[in-house]
DNA sequence: TTGTATGCGTTATCAG
DNA sequence: CTGATAACGCATACAA
């Protein structure tokens, strides 16, 4: 598809004498071509552009072959200058450490690449204003689009100035409502879901870890939480709903912050599963056998979580699907087309961390 | 420093009228500001590339002043066409999904955007043919410099064709001899801190997990094995050396090949953190208890090791501060000057997943 | 099919 | 200190 690439490979087996003339390729352009073929710069601009499948005149092989033969490179910024569209996207994404975020921008990028488009990745700290400045700081570099992965809730400020953008927004993983198109997980089902399943394991009192404030992730897996206990007919006690960030280290605060309770629950449920890993730390250090003195599921699935000594219960999201969506989304909105958004399906994977309680 | 990031806080409380003025500023460029202060787009251009700090005459003052209000955010495309400087790095990093690279990408970014730089992120499959081909597509979008953190050993032919390119390059985390500057951990001081550790506990058996055979850092640390074990007088038994990917799956079917010798090893090194908790999985299904019928040690120190129900004792590599100076040297090189290697300590983190041999 | 001319937004050089 | 002009590399409307 494009030039440069399928000229990589030119390079592979060259000669001495092509090597002086790679030397010389940081300024192959447009002109150069022309020059060496003789013909003008515009001619070459068309038959580059055109591709190799659609070369019919004898001109047009002259070209391609001298541009295979100089190692041309074509200049997007250059193109980017005159057209417009740089061919590339911007995506803000805070907590990249977070293997679930890295997954996500893993799919991303690959996506992007395969449709011939750049991934410019800005990793700010997770807050709004952080964030609009990694905005403002794509947008000089003219990205056609943005994909946001990290949104907060309640910040209608930020997201009115991200509606406002000369370009497409899209926000993934985490939503704002209908103000901005987005791709996300099914959030409040996967939280039913476990719940759900603790609650048929004969569980009545379950914990949640329910993450940061600001995500909806966490606040929608806590309605479905609330909804599962409801659907149970199972008062809902809020001294069990605790939340901390999305860390390890918030997993085993908030489990001693449970299990230091009167009536400490014998489920906890994790919205993430490194907080899980957390809590499962934390039930070692009380001397709590998991599955069956503490039943513990997390959220995502994230890889390791497979690989435990204690092969941890959790909710399987589709990030990298997720980051697939957002992408073919987000270019369909930069060709014009109205942006739309999706929720994709989670489902529960049962492992090792439950079981009913004593 | 960037005129756009500081104008960024104007729009928070602006009015009505501002608001129109914002939904045009799509189009607010150095002409635009030229027409409504009445001077020369060529005087506009050196006022806000002077800064505000440099602001002497009145006309400057208004130039300012009207920038501040359309919202102009600076276009780096154009500037970048003119100057042939995009402010912007190319990271080339396979595997991301993987919490070691993506904490080292994460500051990569971080530092980038620091100092005015914009990161693209490919992350493209972990063999170099693949990885050219992300550099090639980097390279069509002009950025000043690139970093490489999955070089693969033996693999000169790609080398060289990254040594002849027209910016600098530098690689991080894996190295190539000397053929690249280089940003790397000391692995081979680790494997043996590692190794070392294991035996001053007793052991003499000492298994170990290398990872991939394309990967210097895996390499580097068997070789620190290597030096550990013979600084003892210790023989050195093949077959308790094992090649095996980054994946905690790896480290299951590594520790299980291990496990089944005639003469079993009563240590396993693991020369990365997930291989070492795929090595925990195994002794699990074994039934073998760590660390009393088995010490585990692993490589890293990602964050989640620490919050294992056995805590893990592992290698601490300076993950950002490898991806700090990895963008400070390449700036540096990018500025002219002669690129530099770095290779960083590295320390032992002791936990609870290592013992004597019973 | 090919050539001509123009402009994308910015910066640099030079003259005033 | 400011203004005029050209150029970066490419794409396109238009004319031939």
């Amino acid at each position: 598809m494009n030039k440069s690439e399928q000229l990589s490979d030119q390079h592979a087996g060259r000669s001495p004498h092509e090597n002086v003339v790679k030397a010389e390729s940081d300024g192959i352009n447009l002109r150069t071509i022309a020059k060496t073929v003789g013909v003008h710069v515009s001619t070459v601009s068309r038959v580059l552009r055109a591709g190799p499948e659609s070369a019919q005149s004898e001109t047009a092989v002259r070209v391609l072959e001298v541009a295979d033969r100089l190692g041309y490179r074509p200049n997007r910024v250059a193109a980017g200058l005159r057209t417009s569209s740089t061919q590339s996207i911007g995506v803000v994404s805070p907590r990249l450490h977070d293997v679930m975020v890295s997954i996500l921008c893993h799919s991303i990028e690959a996506t992007s690449r395969y449709s011939g488009y750049q991934m410019l990745l800005s990793t700010p700290p997770d807050d709004m204003g952080e964030q609009f400045r990694s905005v403002e700081f794509l947008l000089s570099h003219r990205v056609d689009g943005l994909i946001l992965t990290s949104l907060h809730r309640d910040e209608s400020v930020f997201v009115d100035r991200l509606r406002e953008l000369p370009i497409p927004v899209l926000a993934a993983n985490r939503h704002q409502g209908d103000l901005l198109p987005s791709v996300i997980c099914d959030d409040r089902e996967g939280g039913r879901l476990a719940t759900e399943y603790l609650i048929n394991l004969g569980h009545t009192r379950i914990g949640i870890i329910a993450g940061s404030r600001h995500a909806s992730t966490g606040f929608d897996r806590l309605l479905g939480y609330r909804d599962a206990l409801n659907a149970a007919g199972i008062e809902i006690d809020e001294a069990l709903i605790t939340h901390t960030d999305f860390e390890a280290e918030g997993g085993v605060i908030g489990a001693h912050s449970l299990l230091s309770l009167a009536q400490p629950p014998t489920a906890i449920f994790a919205v993430n599963d490194m907080a899980a890993i957390g809590v499962l730390g934390a039930a070692q250090q009380r001397g709590l056998r998991v599955p069956d003195e503490l039943s513990v599921i997390g959220y995502n699935d994230i890889p390791v979580v497979a690989h435990l000594p204690i092969p941890l219960t959790t909710v399987h999201s589709p990030l990298s699907q997720m980051g697939e969506h957002a992408v073919i989304h987000l270019l369909k909105a930069i060709r014009g087309e109205r942006p739309i958004s999706e929720v994709l399906p989670v489902s529960l994977v049962v492992r090792a961390s439950t079981a009913p309680p004593k």
